[in-house]
DNA sequence: TAGTAACCGAGACGGTACGTCTCGTCTTTAC
DNA sequence: GTAAAGACGAGACGTACCGTCTCGGTTACTA
C-alpha cells in the first residue's frame, strides 16, 4: 500500500510557488494549454511535488483560484431594505465575474472539468459559489421573514430560480449578459416568490 | 489555399462506421477517454478519413449524438390545453434525457467540450437542444394568445426561467432531478409569468 | 489477371510532363524528398497514370536521367595515341560528371536506390555507366593491340583497376577528386598493365 | 535553446534493448522494412527515447553493427612476410564479409544512408571501414621499409587500387566476388607499387 | 457513324510510419 | 533525507505518402 505524503513536512514555499505558476500560465495560454510540466518548471518546483499533493492538473488550478479569492472577507451580504435592488446587483456582480476576461476563460475550463470530476464539482460548487448563493439564500430569508416573500418558498429553489437563467445563458451561450437581462430576471423571479 | 474535400465522394459507409464507433466507445469507455486512433481503428477506416471530413473529436461524437436522434420526427408538441401539465412533462422528458445513463456521460462531455470550443456550442445549442427550447417557446406563446400569460413577457427569457434551474442543478449537480421538482419550477414559474 | 496497359495508347505529352517535373523536384529538394504524389501534381497527371507505367520512384526519377543524357551522341572514343593521356581524360571527365552540383545529387541517389533495387542496378549500369566503361575497355584494346599493354591482362579487370579507385572516393567520400588524383591513379594503373 | 539531454543518466539498459533489437530487425526483415516505431515496441521503449539519443534510422543501426563487432580486438594484422599473400588474405576477408548473407544487406543498406548522409558516411568509413584500411595501409608500409615496394608511392592511394575494385564489382555488381579476382587485382596492384 | 474499350485527371480510400507532445512514474544527483 | 532535475515507457496527436480503387471525361479504334 503506497503512504500518503506527510502532510507536516509539506514545503510551504513551494506550495505557493506552484499555485501562482498556475494561475500565471493560465491567464497567459489558457487553460487547455497549460500542462503539469511547465507549471512545475515554472514554479522551479520537481513534477513529483505536484503529483504528490494534487490529483489533477484542474485541482492544481481550482485551488490557486481559491487562493486568489482567500482574502475576500466573504461577500458583503446587501441588505438595503430593497429586495428588488439587492439581488439585482447580485445578478450582476455574478455576471460581471463571468465575463471579465481575466477570469472567464478558467470559469469555463473549471466548468469544463467538473462534468467529468465529481470531486472538483462538489469543491467548486461549496467554496467557489457557496459564499454567493449562501448569502442570496439568506437576503431572501430575511425578506420572507418580513413578509415580502410567500412563507412556503422553498428558498434553495428560489436561488436556483435567478441564478439557472445566468448561468444557463452563459454556459450555454444563448445570450448576452446585460443589465437589462439581470432586471427582467429578478422582476420575474420576485412576481413568482411574492405572496 | 487548401481545397475543401470533393463531398459528393464520400463514402457513406465510412461515415457510418465512424458515427457509429464513436458512440460505441464514447458509451463503453467515456468521452474522455475516446481518441480518434480508436475511432477510426474500430470503423476500420483510415484516420485520415476523419480529419478529412471533421475537425475535432467533439465533431465526430456530436455528430454521432445527432444521428442517433435524427430518426425523431421532432418533439411532438404537447398541447393539451393544461399548461400546467405541459410544461411539467417538458422539463420531466428534459431531465430523463439528461439522466438516462446511455447519454449522460456524453451529453455532459458535450457540454464540457462546448466551454472552449464557440462553433460546437452553436451547434448544440441549435441542433440538440433547439428543437426542445423552441417547442416550448411555441407552447408558452399559444398560451400567452390564450390570455393564460402576461401579454408583455419576453417568451425567451420565459424559457430561460424554465430550463435555467434545470440545467443548473444538473451541470453544477447541486441537487437531484426529481418530479417534485419539476413541479414546483414549473408553478414558480407560471406564478411570474400569468397576468 | 490483370492486363499490361496498351502502350500504343501511352500520351506522350503525360509521359514528358512526368519525366520533366521528377527531374525539376529532384534538383530542387532532392530526390529523398521528392514523392510520387509530388510529381503528379506537378506534372498535373493523376497518380495512377505514373504506377501504370513506372514500378517506383527509382524508376522513374532514373527515366528521367537518361532522357537527359538521351540527346548525347555518345561518348567520342578518345585516341590520340597517347594512352595516359586519353585514360586521364577520361578519368576527369568521369568525376567532372560525378562532381556537378547539378547531378551530384541524382547520383548519389540512384547509387543509394540500386542497392536494395538490383533490376535499378543492372539499368543503370548497362545504360548510363555502360558507355563509360565499354569506351574505356575499347581504348585498351587497341592500346593492347598496339602492344603497349601485357597481352594476358584482362580488360574488365583493368577497367575496373582504373574506375574503382575513383568512385571508392566519390562512394566513401575518404578523399577529394582532384586532377593530380587521376594522374596518380593512371600512372600506377599503367605500371601495373604495362607488359 | 533547447537543451542536450543528460548522457549522465542516459539508461544502459534501454540503450542495449534498442541496439538488440535494431539489429534483430535488421536481419529479420532488411534494413528498408525496419523502423523506428518496431524498434522501440521490441525494445519496450518508448520512441521518444530512440530519438532523444540517435538522429536517424541509419545512426541507430549503424550503432548496432559497430556494437556487434565492438567486441573484436582488431584486426590482427597479417604479416606473413609474404606480401602478396598477405593482402589475398585481407581482400578475401573484405567480400568474405561484404557477401556473408546475414550483414550484405545491412552493408548496402548503410552504403546507400551515407549517400546522403554525409555524417554518417564519415563514422562508417572511420569506424567500420577504418581498422581494415588502416591495417592494410599498416601492411603496405612494413612492405615499402622492406624496400618490397617503391619508396615513392602514396600508400593511401595504394590501398584504394586495392578495395576500390573490389567496392566497385560489389556496390555496381558488375561481377562475383571470387578468389581468382582477388588474385587476379592483388597480383596486378603489386607489379603497380613493386621498384 | 455508333459503340466501346482504354487511357486520362482527379482524388477518396485503408493504411503505415513519421516526429512531436504530454502524461504519470522512476531514477539519479545535489544540497 | 528531501526534493530538483530529468530520463523513462507509453501512446495519442495531426501530417505525409503510400499504392489501390472508383469516378466521369475524353480519345481512338472497331462494327
Amino acid at each position: 500500500m503506497t503512504k500518503p505524503p506527510d502532510v507536516t513536512r509539506r514545503s510551504e514555499r513551494s506550495r505557493r510557488a506552484i499555485l501562482d505558476s498556475a494561475l500565471d500560465l493560465v491567464t497567459a495560454v489558457g487553460y487547455g494549454k497549460v500542462t503539469i510540466e511547465a507549471i512545475a518548471a515554472r514554479a522551479g518546483v520537481g513534477k513529483q511535488t505536484i503529483y504528490r499533493w494534487w490529483p489533477s492538473k484542474g485541482a492544481v488550478v481550482f485551488d490557486a483560484f481559491l487562493a486568489l479569492n482567500e482574502g475576500d472577507t466573504g461577500l458583503a451580504l446587501p441588505d438595503s431594505g430593497d429586495l428588488d435592488a439587492d439581488l439585482r446587483a447580485l445578478l450582476k456582480a455574478t455576471f460581471d465575474d463571468l465575463v471579465d476576461p481575466r477570469f472567464e476563460p478558467t470559469y469555463r475550463a473549471l466548468h469544463a472539468e467538473i462534468q467529468h470530476n465529481a470531486a472538483l464539482a462538489t469543491d467548486l460548487v461549496e467554496r467557489l459559489l457557496g459564499p454567493l448563493l449562501r448569502s442570496t439564500e439568506d437576503r431572501l430569508r430575511s425578506a420572507q421573514r418580513a413578509g415580502q416573500l410567500a412563507p412556503d418558498v422553498d428558498l434553495r429553489v428560489a436561488v436556483e430560480l435567478l441564478y439557472g437563467p445566468v448561468f444557463h445563458r452563459w454556459l450555454l451561450r444563448t445570450g448576452p449578459l446585460t443589465s437589462e437581462y439581470a432586471d427582467t430576471v429578478v422582476a420575474l423571479v420576485l412576481r413568482a416568490l411574492r405572496p
